[in-house]
This record gives C-alpha cells, sequence and structure tokens, in this order.
DNA sequence: CGGCTTCTTGAAGATATTCAAACCCAGTGG
DNA sequence: CCACTGGGTTTGAATATCTTCAAGAAGCCG
C-alpha cells in the first residue's frame, strides 16, 4: 500500500477544489474559502486488494473518501467468525467515528484495486468547527451508512440464502446490468453464510438463468428474475 | 395513545430546562439561552404497549426523545415479514431522518407502555441552525444508532438462535441481572428466526439453567452462562 | 510443471421452518 | 360461578435449509 501526498502544507489545497468526484464527497457543499482551512495534507492513497486502511479498535486518525475501487467494514466475533457490515464504494465515506472520537468500530478492507483521500483527524475537526459548510453532508453520510446497514440487516439477513444473494446483487448491479461479486468467503461473510453455501447458491441462480458470468466473477444480470427470487424464491 | 402538551409557544421552554433526564438526551449540551430558540410546543407522550409513533416512509414531521420504556424500529420487506432493526429506550432518540429530510425509514411502534418527548422539525431545524450546541450530541447519537446496527447485525443476525438469543439477553440484562422479553413473535423479528423456534430457545436456555423466569416475561439471567452459550454453544 | 489457494460438489448430520394440535390464561357473558 | 372464546405460547413431527467435513477440480504463480 503505498501513500502519495497530493499536497504540501498550505499549497494543496487547489487539488480539493478541482477534484471532479467533489460533488459526490464529504467537501461537496464547501466554497473555494472553506479549502484554506485546511491546514495538513491529505494524502491521496493508492491500494491493491486486501490493503488494510485501518483496523477495528485502533484509534482513529483520519477518514477516508473512496475515489474508485471497494471496500469492506468488517467486524469479528469473539470466536473469530467475520462478518462484513458494510460496503463502500465511489464518494462513500469510511471512519466516520473519528467525529465523535471514539476507536474505530470496523476495520477497513480494499476488496479491489482501490483509490482514497486520507483526510488527517485534525482537518475534520477544523473544519467541523470553522465552517457550518460540513454538517450537512456529514449528516447525509451517517443517515447513508445507517440506512445502508438496515437494509442489509432486513434484505440480507432475513430470508433464504438464494434470496439474500439475489437482494444483493441487486444492490450490486450496475446501470449496465453487470455486477462483480467476490470471493466465496466475503461472499459468506456479506450473507451469513458458509462459503460452501454462498458457492452453491451462485450456482443454483446459474441455473435460474438470472446471473450468467461474463468473466472471473462479472456477472449479468437478469434483473426480473432476481427480483423475483428476492422476493419469494422458487 | 393521548398527547399532553407540555408547554405552549414561548412559555414552555422551563420545562426542557428543569427535565431530570436532559443529560441523556438530545438537548444534553444545550445552555438555558439556546432554549428560547424552541419556538413550538414539545409535546409529552404517554403510550401504551403497540402505540405507534410513526410508520415507515410517512414524512418525518418529529423526532422523538423516549423517556421511559422501550421502542422498536421495525422495517417490513416486500413478502410482509419483519424485522425489528432497533431497540430505543430512555435517553434515546427515534427520527433523527427528520434532520436529512428524508421519510421515516422505519415503523416506531412501543414495546412497552412509553412516555417520549416529541419535537417538531421546525424546532430541530432552528436549533441547529442557531446554535452549534446541538451537532455534538446529533453525531454521538448517529453513531450510537449505526454502532447498535452493526452490532445487530454480527452479534444478532449470525451464530445458532440458541447463541443470538444469549446475546440479546446480555443486551438486555439490567444492572440487576434481570431482563424484560417480550412476545415470541417480535422475538423472532430481532433475531431472524421463527416465533416457534424463538419459543424453543427461550426453553432451550431455561434448560440450561442461563435464565429463569420471575414474572411474565421477566427473567433473572446467570450472566456467565449465557456469555459462555454467546460464544461457543454448548 | 508442481504447489498453492480458492472454488465446487457430494454426503451426513445439525439446525431451523412449517403445519398442526394442544395448552394456557385473561376476559366475556351466560 | 363456570363455560366459552380468542390471543399468544408451547410442543411434536415432517420437511426444508444450512453446515460441516472431505475430496476433487480449477485457476494462479513461481
Amino acid at each position: 500500500m503505498k501513500r502519495r501526498p497530493i499536497e504540501a502544507i498550505g499549497t494543496g489545497t487547489a487539488r480539493c477544489l478541482d477534484c471532479r468526484l467533489r460533488h459526490l464527497t464529504l467537501f461537496a457543499d464547501l466554497e473555494p474559502g472553506d479549502f484554506n482551512l485546511i491546514n495538513l495534507p491529505i494524502d491521496e492513497i493508492d491500494c491493491e486488494a486486501g490493503s488494510v486502511l485501518y483496523s477495528a479498535g485502533g484509534e482513529a486518525t483520519a477518514i477516508f473518501t473512496i475515489r474508485v475501487g471497494l471496500v469492506k467494514l468488517v467486524q469479528y466475533l469473539p470466536d473469530g467468525t467475520q462478518r462484513i457490515v458494510r460496503l463502500l464504494g465511489p464518494g462513500a465515506t469510511a471512519g466516520l467515528e473519528v467525529i465523535v472520537n471514539q476507536p474505530y468500530g470496523h476495520s477497513a478492507i480494499a476488496l479491489q484495486p482501490s483509490s482514497l483521500c486520507r483526510i488527517p483527524r485534525p482537518v475534520i475537526e477544523r473544519l467541523c468547527r470553522e465552517t457550518p459548510r460540513l454538517q450537512g453532508q456529514l449528516m447525509r453520510r451517517w443517515h447513508a451508512a445507517l440506512h445502508e446497514a438496515d437494509g442489509r440487516l432486513t434484505e440480507l439477513s432475513t430470508g433464504k440464502a438464494l434470496q439474500r444473494l439475489a437482494r444483493l446483487l441487486l444492490h450490486l448491479a450496475q446501470a449496465d446490468g453487470t455486477a462483480v461479486l467476490f470471493s466465496r468467503e466475503d461472499l459468506g461473510a456479506m450473507l451469513g453464510i458458509s462459503r460452501e453455501h454462498a458457492s452453491r447458491a451462485v450456482a443454483e441462480l446459474r441455473r435460474h438463468r438470472a446471473i450468467s458470468e461474463i468473466s472471473m466473477n462479472r456477472f449479468r444480470c437478469d434483473i426480473a428474475r432476481l427480483e423475483a427470487i428476492g422476493i419469494e424464491d422458487c
């Protein structure tokens, strides 16, 4: 995992200002002058699949904005089993705990090669204090995280494995009708089932012709069939 | 469900100021002057078990602080099955969606006779705008809600039914070692199992002498045994 | 080409659901 | 007072669903 600083103190604010993705991010509502409040460099990080951004229980020193890729937030049970609690895609924010002075509540691990911005805690704290224009986005991000958490519980932890997988695919499906899956281990950890059963469920959806594999872990989805299976399995 | 207004416009602020529970609530950090910003009456509501505070999808017109009792937040799946997403006890806040201008994401229903304060949306909006002292508590409440949501997923939706029930009881247990359960239907909706299986799980915990019923749905908990069962069932 | 990991599949056993019937208890009305 | 009723609970038995263990297949990398 390599870090490449994108700005030196006091000079690099233009990079945030010019960011093509800014309208998706935490900084969407900031005004040009607000960027002068950024008094520490914001690193832009590229990492490969499997990289650990931070670990559960560790002191929260920074908040992350995902630019490209996919990041999982994982919690572990005493017996060692893991559960994937949330998936974060481009524009999403990891590490909101920073704001309430709490240690990280999850481990954040990249599922795909990803690129992110690392915003040090003092920057967030200062922005919170000195501009009113961050609050709205923060609230929206808390709400989005909570909404996804609740959705995960009702949609991905309720019903039979086949239904859950169908619903997950509907979440993951892009506009073009394709979805990228990940390892069966992670699939299991998302749906609360064993890796073997995850494998069987994928095979069964294929048999139902609800999905078909285009390339390694890339699937074309038949949305209508997935929806049918998601509601009442056949 | 009867409503009893506790203050008229512009006069009732003393009630919030004097509230014995205020240190637990959203208004914990407000200073005396801030209460003058409250320009609409805050109703104090008493309701019986089963009362609906608001319904999923409805316009969010108010935020609620639970004073006494227990409230469930429920989501429904297209097929009609319900899932209890969160439990809210004294001091907790329901309806945070108000702040991001979103419709209610759940239905809020009292599980026990409860008493709550209903804070109209305009009051929250004005306080957000005109005092910086609400933000901190709001963030903390978002965080608490998210933390509970995540915990519910890892602890109450993972593993076998007996383990989940044991973990739930550990959450519900008071300082005196007793816990109040609710209907088997609701238990099932919390743990993601059928009511019949919930019933069997309760019976089995009793056979293990991990709990014993004191009175109708009031149990004495053997914390050590519950913890043992919660980790690896025997 | 090994050697490694991950995925897939089979089969046995564990766990949960469903349906049905019995039960308990509180409230009602004869 | 007691039988009756209706809701929730408990229990049993048959079935469906998932886990676990084990072995084979497929992909990846040196």
